[in-house]
DNA sequence: CGGCTACGCGAAATAATATTGCGCACGGAA
DNA sequence: TTCCGTGCGCAATATTATTTCGCGTAGCCG
């Protein structure tokens, strides 16, 4: 990583592959406007440096049979660095919680779980996530439906950004 | 779609495309156990089923300056579906916000919420969420770190469950 | 001002992969 | 048994990825 700093060329990279991310090398350097070998390098690079943390097809929950998608509000008893940590770890072990996220506020974590049926969240619920060592509360939301999905940032507020500085 | 339901191969294909979406077809193939052309038959198949939604480059926030992350707990006045459909098609029209699940319970929507900094959720919170037609009350809370964050679905549970009730 | 180095680009060549066309085998229905 | 429909693998071709190489430019010292 010797410069940092990212060039025009790089955020369209990023913006690209995260729109599209099995477009093909060529047509990627088409649309930033360079030639393909110095394009698969950026990539490369980019991966390396950990802007680019991976890539994922986006499979259709409903569709494949997880009918069930909650968002649940946990609060700890105790929040000394080691309980949060343990929690955390226990979060990383349940297959149904897909993402963990430490909040600010009244609720200390906010948990996205995905399951293929209310009977087996509610299994979870009661029995693992409940039951859990130093948790002292769940508050859970089903998801009715959901409007708007896009994974990662948006380019376009980056780019205003820099356009007013510059 | 000839037959709707997935074979244990195409459960496989989504399961490796879900961890890694760039991965090369013959790779593909070699771990599903068939030849690649079956294996790129089956996945054109997936994907026009609706099955695979797309392929996204996962890009890491922080590193691209997108210091915060908020989660956004919205009620609304009226639940009128002409009213929940307007709230929901502005949510698809602000870029900071990148998620938009309505919910049962008080809450009727959360929201997911990314910004370069501070000020810039601080403005769109005063000025476009909280002072948007129809809106009631908005909670947020800071993200402080993330434990956990996998996209999709756990296959895992998913071949639990059909060795189950097989 | 001249020359040195580092960096990034593009062209061409090569390796790997994607994609197409075809023939074969299996399993269900007449 | 015979006839399809479905899905596989093999082989050939088209595309793409990847490496190698040489060129031009910008920054930096002597």
């Amino acid at each position: 990583m010797p410069t940092s700093r990212l060039d025009p060329i790089d955020r369209k990279i990023l913006a690209e592959l995260q729109a599209d991310g099995r477009m093909t090398n060529v047509e990627l350097a088409k649309r930033v406007g360079i030639s393909a070998p110095p394009c698969l390098r950026r990539v490369r690079t980019l991966e390396e440096a950990g802007f680019i943390r991976g890539y994922h097809a986006k499979v259709d929950s409903r569709e494949l049979g997880f009918e069930v998608q909650v968002f649940a509000m946990v609060g700890l008893q105790s929040q000394a660095e080691v309980d949060l940590s343990k929690f955390e770890q226990r979060c990383r072990d349940w297959p149904l919680v897909r993402e963990c996220h430490m909040l600010n506020g009244e609720v200390d974590f906010i948990l996205k779980c995905v399951a293929p049926d209310l009977s087996t969240f509610q299994s979870f619920l009661t029995e693992q996530l409940t039951a859990a060592e130093n948790v002292a509360s769940v508050k859970t939301s089903l998801v009715i439906r959901c409007a708007k999905d896009e994974p990662g940032v948006p380019f376009s507020v980056m780019e205003e950004r820099l356009n007013r500085t510059a």
